[in-house]
RNA sequence: GGCGGCAUAGCCAAGUGGUAAGGCAGAGGUCUGCAAAACCUUUACCCCCAGUUCGAAUCUGGGUGCCGCCUCCA
């Protein structure tokens, strides 16, 4: 039974789809006017992670992320930049997808944009205004808040403390502080769209209510994102979406806890900011990747060069282990001896101790904790095994860890090159003529080309620098 | 002012009623031509005080410290 932290109820609940075996996810995604950074990257990493998971589970997963393409945001840039929002939106999304799948993010079922769905945008803030919910004023249309009587149960606050802490911004055509655009007018030089308002373009929440609707459903399973966006972003999807349907929009909501920079929110004004395009010239992607999962997906961690060595060291030794295994697979003689039994249902049981954390609001902390466990187990006991034993350790390890996004290179047929393979066995006859000299020259020398070795009882064991 | 989170070894981090997972780093050891890897051993008054309980890191109350949301932000 899977359990889901739901931000709704704030607890966790059991995780029942709605259709059974299926289930309907989408996410927030990036708004595209920059690389983006390491916290963006830990939302996409948790989502990631939580579909492979489910898919693991048997579930039939369709997943929707949208890009944020047309607000205030990408319209400044594109000024400063002096190009249009279109051309900037398809150059970042171009770039997303470059860091995305460098961290073996996975593409989502659907990627959509606002700006290709403002047909569909418009729809939508007509049934609100016909409804009563929304107004217009001068060429904007507004969300007028208080009359959606739930609004509020997302962040777990009522309107009127909400309203104490509101800010209007001047020249603003609201009726109540609270209220939000679905649709503003144009302003000289931006671009828009024709409407029964007039020339204008869409506020930044209703984008998402109304892609999630059309690709998914009116009520769909998992709604996620970044902590920030429970208030006012998400509140407000639920506000639009249900006013409009009369349905439920999401079943559960998920958050991902923040990613500080020495336990401080990261900002761009306190300089301490990250893209993650800077942080792969430093670390290979996996260990960002294994970084963000050591913690559970909704605690705040801190990022810094030290933790990414320590993730680094940690990931290796599981490498260290594939490796051995694989050396092993190679040259174990079937029959080795010792009763392999006891140590395959350890393996078994590891395998459902993985299921167990993860199926908990996907505990990828004590997830790993299980890998090392098989690791371990193997380490100790891998020159008593037989080929059989080593062959499903070796699978299961990289099937668990591939669920959380590791072991991606991992044995695609990097094959030896013919001249590497000749310096290998060059070195063994050096070694048995006790030449150490040479030997270890040219173990030097492979280590230039990034390639390891080590000397094992079984023969000699090589692995790729990372 | 309203709402919420966190505090576990040198560092990171699970555990949420039965006496502390895992990783990194350190020390010692085994193995080894050397190296590497691996294995073994070793390191915790679970922030403080009071309470509930046969029993609390875990529940309750009170402190202390840190952080966040309520405003564009992942």
């Amino acid at each position: 039974m899977i359990k889901i932290f739901n931000t709704l109820t704030r607890r966790k609940e059991e995780f029942v789809p709605l259709e059974d075996k299926r289930v309907n996810m989408y996410t927030c995604g990036p708004t595209v006017y920059d690389f983006f950074h390491v916290g963006n990257a830990r939302v996409f990493i948790t989502f990631d992670v939580i579909r492979n998971y489910l898919q693991f589970r048997g579930y039939d997963v369709r997943f929707v992320q949208n890009f944020t393409d047309i607000d205030d945001k990408m319209i400044k840039r594109a000024s400063e930049e002096g190009v249009a929002v279109k051309e900037l939106g398809d150059r970042f999304i171009e770039e997303y997808f470059k860091d995305a799948d460098a961290l073996g993010i996975k593409r989502a079922d659907i990627h959509p944009r606002a700006t290709e769905h403002i047909g569909d945008i418009i729809e939508t803030i007509k049934i609100l205004v016909e409804k009563g919910y929304a107004y217009e004023a001068d060429g904007d249309v507004y969300y007028e808040a208080r009359k959606f009587k739930d609004y509020g149960k997302l962040s777990h606050q009522n309107l009127d403390e909400l309203e104490a802490g509101a800010r209007v911004e001047p020249g603003e055509k609201k009726r109540d502080p609270m209220d939000f655009a679905l649709w503003k007018a144009q302003k000289p030089g931006e671009p828009a769209w024709e409407s029964p308002w007039g020339k204008g373009r869409p506020g930044w929440h209703i984008e998402c209510s109304v892609m999630s609707m059309k690709y998914l459903g009116e009520t769909i399973d998992i709604h996620g994102g970044g902590p920030d966006l429970i208030f006012p972003h998400h509140e407000n999807e639920i506000a639009q979406s249900e006013a409009a349907t009369g349905k439920t929009f999401a079943r559960y909501f998920m958050h991902v806890g923040y990613l500080n920079i020495n336990n401080q929110k990261m900002s761009k004004s306190l300089g301490n900011f990250f893209t993650v395009r800077d942080i792969l010239k430093k670390y290979d992607p996996e260990v960002l990747r294994f970084f963000m999962l050591s913690s559970h997906y909704r605690s705040p961690i801190n990022f810094s060069e030290d933790l990414m060595r320590q993730a680094r060291s940690a990931l290796e030794r599981l490498y260290n282990t594939l490796y051995a295994m694989e050396h092993l697979e190679k040259t174990a003689k079937d029959a080795r001896c010792l009763d392999e039994e006891e140590y395959l249902i350890a393996l078994r049981q590891n395998r459902e101790r993985f299921i167990q954390n993860m199926d908990d609001d996907f505990n990828t902390a004590d997830a790993i904790s299980v890998l090392f466990d098989i690791a371990r187990e193997f380490n100790l006991k891998m020159s008593m095994l037989s080929q059989k034993a080593i062959s499903q350790t070796a699978e299961s390890l990289l099937e668990l860890g591939r669920v959380l996004g590791f072991f991606y290179k991992f044995g695609n047929g990097e094959l030896l090159d013919d001249e590497i393979q000749k310096k290998i066995e060059e070195r063994q006859r050096a070694r048995k003529d006790r030449n150490f000299a040479l030997a270890d020259r040219i173990r030097d020398e492979l280590k230039e080309k990034g390639i390891i070795l080590e000397d094992t009882p079984t023969g000699v064991r090589w692995k790729r620098l990372n």
